[in-house]
DNA sequence: TTCATGCTTCGATCGTAAGCGAAACGTCTT
DNA sequence: AAGACGTTTCGCTTACGATCGAAGCATGAA
């Protein structure tokens, strides 16, 4: 064994040899679409026997990257916190900005710019939208360590049939910035962006679309947000 | 050869597995110093003949992670741009919080926590206190589509012996936010952020710890920074 | 020119980790 | 209880990529 120099630090190439295995960076992009997926389902989505995914999981587990929650025979994969989520976003930016895409831009390529969940949140050209609107009215303000929420913003998210109550208190932050891959600009993450892209879908706005993390809105569901959320 | 699911989106795993090899996550974190190196020291950094260091540095350079400056029989090569600085720091973040640290926390550890370089801005709590300072005093303020300087702000710049002009106009953003890993807290990059830490360097207030990350702030020198960037 | 230095190319070796199928293990159904 | 299904464990094979030393190219020095 050679030198293999002892380096002070965190360990990146860990982490980065865990993604850097095509399979897990599979079932990793799958578990983007924010859904826990059983072993079964990624192993189909990595296209490997379950067997060498379980392995695989099982080393994404270890290094708590995913998290696992059991429930009768399934096992329900997901990514362990926002944190894991943001990294991943911020590779796919890099990635996509070299060029290094996997396959020719497919037709799904446009319609994830529009609208696509990233990890628990709305991503996009809408999720950049939503989070510029929100400042451009001081609904959402920088505060000394992150962003917020003003009393206006407040009063404003309580309009839209969303409570702030449970969703804050909680470990999760209320409100994160996320950068987002394909316009290279700040969106809106934490438990108020989960909550929004929830409502949105409640409301009928918008749809996911099986499989994909694609963010269908519909003609209608479009008009009411650019009315809600004006430029 | 399996199904390897041609799946749409940009390519990590390509970077991952880049990264994620010990030899070049070394060369790529010896690299985050911000001084070019050459193939010779970055072999000597990760511990590898010549030959093989070679070897990794032509795929970081074929992926567009690293760049590449000959000059004389010598060829320096340094990080591609500030967007792989961001990202190495992100998962130096994410691994430190999981505790996937190399080796146990050495004596160079606190000073790191305390001011380090990032690719070439400074980070650590100094990092931080620096850009919470510039804020405070509505210095440093949030546009649109990023962060900039106020005129209060360019002037007070000024006043610290640094020439705006040069800055602005490139390519490069003048002001841009970095996440700290071990403050969690965004701090200043971007043009000015390198500006910055170099003129700490020219008024003697700082001086590069040889061959690693660590910015040593002197007794003075810490002093002055502090009534310039009051917490 | 000739020699030293820095780096890359080449050919070959070797270890590790990804992969599979078969079998064991739980859990739910009937 | 018996079977079906989802998941993991085990043993084995295989292939890729990291590694090295020796030789080949440049560039700068003498």
């Amino acid at each position: 064994m050679k030198d293999t120099r002892l380096k002070d630090g965190p360990d990146i190439a860990r982490i980065g040899s865990l993604i850097g295995d095509p399979a897990r960076a599979n079932m990793l992009t799958a578990l983007m679409s924010g859904k826990a997926l059983t072993a079964s389902e990624l192993a189909a989505e990595a296209g490997v026997s379950p067997s060498t995914a379980s392995a695989h999981l099982g080393k994404l587990e270890a290094a708590a990257l995913v998290s696992q929650r059991r429930q009768g025979r399934h096992r329900y994969f997901a990514l362990a916190d926002d944190d894991v989520g943001g990294l991943l976003e911020a590779l796919m930016g890099l990635a996509a900005r070299r060029g290094h895409t996997r396959t020719r831009t497919g037709p799904r390529e446009p319609a994830l710019r529009r609208a696509r969940v990233c990890y628990n949140h709305l991503a996009g050209e809408l999720g950049v939208q939503l989070y510029d609107s929100l400042r451009n009215r001081n609904f959402l303000v920088v505060a000394d360590d992150g962003i917020g929420l003003s009393p206006d913003g407040r009063e404003f998210i309580a309009t839209l049939g969303i409570d702030l109550a449970p969703l804050e208190g909680g470990r999760r932050p209320l409100c994160k910035t996320c950068l987002d891959w394909s316009a290279r600009r700040p969106h809106l993450a934490g438990a108020l962006g989960s909550a929004l892209l929830d409502r949105f879908q409640a409301l009928g706005w918008a749809a996911r679309q099986e499989g994909s993390r694609v963010v269908a809105f519909s003609k209608a569901g479009e008009t009411r947000f650019a009315e809600s959320f004006p430029p």
